[in-house]
Order: structure tokens, then C-alpha cells, then sequence
DNA sequence: CACGGTTTAGGACGGTCGTCCTAGGAGGAT
DNA sequence: ATCCTCCTAGGACGACCGTCCTAAACCGTG
């Protein structure tokens, strides 16, 4: 029981850190000290560096079904649904302007190391890009649905890359309201 | 004149290495290995790591020049000029698929080391930026020209992202189409 | 051939990395 | 109080990193 706090502060430190300075530019020794635990410590709950960003992405995963399922509940209109999904842009557009997106960010960098867990990490795209063709689905849109939400996901790393080199508040909100405009095409009697 | 050989072979297997494994993950060893020269011979040509980075953007920044000259060379009307930058979507996308966006992913990277070159590396951004605002100046949308070319970049760099996570040339061709289509309702008599 | 600056090779250096090992502290059960 | 299990601290290890140093090879010039 005592473990599984510090095994649980190890992967949100380690999410945060990598999210920020990137997996491979992390080490022990930082998330050690963000955690007040000793080096040595990880072992016992990690068997290697590899093994942490597996926990870090299955709570990423975790997060990300929680997050949808509560889109869904709040909005009963999948137009609506899509459009919280857009407007993330805005909710962590501080985070965004000075770290880019969480998982475009991560994939391309594993990509780059030609890193095992690649395809674990692609499982957040592929998260987000069946929840978005199944509402566009529901909108009536089936042949296209995969698609219209591959387009959406696109879209939205786009802007987050951009806002990212140029710290551009402003870009942002421009393109999430010209998203929600091209949106309303595809809601209103499709 | 020997070493401007040297020197110009280190760059050109940096910027390939930087662009294939990212900035922080190559090592000495291998761009030596690479360009077959002794680790100890980097010292004489460069001052330290960051300044081959410096050497490998200022290469990149007149290879774009260059590129953009001749676009303006090849195409004289602005509207194929821009097109000419959304296809290279398509005539790199065995790069992109592999590796990303040389200019995303580098910045991107930069960004999460907070590395000091990250401003020179924005500098590629700013380069099509201005000149894609040209070409849309030029059609005659001079007071959202800016706006119009942040758009255009945004709209490759989330092609890039995605089809790098998905590996899919399909998707590539779809989106490049449909910008395209896009773009012909600025270039007839806006 | 001899000279002198330019270029190269190769090893040494200190530091940091991920990993592993071992001794001991903490805390509940008996 | 004793014991046993769970958990933690801290250092040692080998590998690799970027950097630096020095001797020698190269090559045009006299």
C-alpha cells in the first residue's frame, strides 16, 4: 500500500517530465528528485527506464478513455462531442505554446528512436481517431468517418506544432474557431 | 580546401542524422562513423556540439532559400508557387513517413531541451511563413495573408505528424488533394 | 629534399547515464 | 518485544557522452 503511492508519484512525475523535456532527455536522477525518492528506489517497482514510459503511457491511455467517456456524457450531440475535442487547443493552450501536444510530441520522438514502445504510443492516436470516427459515424457520415476524424486529428497537431514554435495565442484561437466553422458543415442536415 | 570538405561532410551527415535519430540522440560516434573520420577531428572544425547544430540550420536555411527562389523561378503564378509547397507533402513523403517534418520535429525537439538554437531553427518556419504571406499578398489577400500562411504550414505539419504516427501514403495523397481544392477559392478572382 | 602551416588520428579526461547490489529502516502481526 | 515482509537509501559498476590534448601525417612552397 505504501509502494503503490510512490509507484503512482514515480509515473506522474515521469508523464509531466517527459511531457516537458522529452523521454530520452529525462533521467532517474530528475524524476528522483522530483519525487524525494532515491535512485536505487526505482527498481523495486520498475524493472528499467523502458518499463516506466510503458506505465506513463498506459496511464495516458487510461486518462485519455476516461476523458472521451466524459465527453460523451456531457454531450449528447456528437457535433457537440467534436468540438470539445477541438477546443482542447484552447483548454491547454498554455501547456501547448511551451510543450507542443502531449502525443504528437511523444510519438515523434519515439519514432525518431526507433523505441519499442512506438506502437503503444500510437495507441493514443489510434484512441482518439476511433472515438472521433464513431461520432462522426453517428453525424451520419459513415464512408467518410475515418476520414473526417484522421482530418480533425491532423488538424489539431498542426496548430499545436505552430503554436509551439511561435507562441502564438492568437493563431490558436483563429483556427479553432475556422475548425468549428468547417465543423458545422457536416452537423447541420449532412 | 581539404578541410572545407571535412567540414562540409560533417554537416551534410549531421543534418541527415539529426533529421533520422533527432539532435540529441546522435552522437559524436556517429557522425564520425558516418563521414569515416577520428572523433578527436570534429575540434578542429567545430567548436563544440551546438555548433554543428548552428552550421547544420544555417545549411538548411539557404538550401530553403534556394528552393523558394526556385519555386518563384519555375512557377510564376502564386498560386502554383503555394502549391508547390503543399506537394512536397507528397515528394517527401518517404521522409515523412520515416521521420516527421525535418523543420517540426527539430523545433519541436529544441523546444523540450530549451536549447539556445531553438530561435535559429524558428527561423526555417519564419521563412516559408514570409514567404507563403508573399504569394497570398500577391493573389491579392494582402490583410490576411499572415493568417493564410500560418494555415498552410499548420495544415503540413499535422499531415506530417500523422502520417509519420500512421505510416499512411493514403492519407497524404486525400489531404494534399483536398488542400489543394482549398486552395483554387483564392486564386480565382478573391 | 627540407620546411611550415593545415589537417588528422587516437587516446585521456571528467561527467552523467541506466542499472544493479546490499544493508537497513518501517510497520503490521504474533 | 520479536519477527517477517515490504519498501527504501546510497553507493558501485560499466558504458557512453562531449570535450580536450598531443603527436604525427599531409601537402604546397622554397
Amino acid at each position: 500500500m505504501r509502494g503503490e503511492t510512490t509507484r503512482a508519484q514515480i509515473v506522474e512525475a515521469a508523464d509531466r517530465l517527459f511531457y516537458q523535456q522529452g523521454y530520452e532527455h529525462t533521467s532517474f536522477a530528475a524524476i528522483a528528485e522530483a519525487v524525494r525518492i532515491s535512485r536505487g528506489n526505482f527498481y523495486y517497482h520498475f524493472k528499467s527506464k523502458d518499463d516506466i514510459l510503458d506505465a506513463v503511457i498506459s496511464a495516458r491511455l487510461a486518462g485519455t478513455r476516461q476523458l472521451l467517456e466524459r465527453w460523451e456524457a456531457e454531450e449528447s450531440e456528437p457535433a457537440g462531442r467534436i468540438r470539445r475535442f477541438i477546443e482542447i487547443l484552447l483548454t491547454n493552450r498554455a501547456d501547448i505554446q511551451s510543450y507542443g501536444c502531449p502525443v504528437g510530441t511523444l510519438t515523434t520522438e519515439l519514432a525518431k528512436l526507433d523505441h519499442a514502445s512506438l506502437r503503444e504510443a500510437n495507441g493514443l492516436f489510434t484512441l482518439f481517431r476511433t472515438w472521433l470516427r464513431d461520432q462522426f459515424a453517428l453525424l451520419g457520415h459513415e464512408t467518410e468517418a475515418d476520414a473526417l476524424a484522421m482530418h480533425v486529428l491532423a488538424f489539431t497537431q498542426g496548430v499545436a506544432t505552430l503554436a509551439n514554435a511561435f507562441r502564438d495565442e492568437d493563431f490558436i484561437r483563429r483556427e479553432v474557431r475556422q475548425m468549428c466553422d468547417w465543423l458545422s458543415q457536416y452537423t447541420e442536415g449532412g
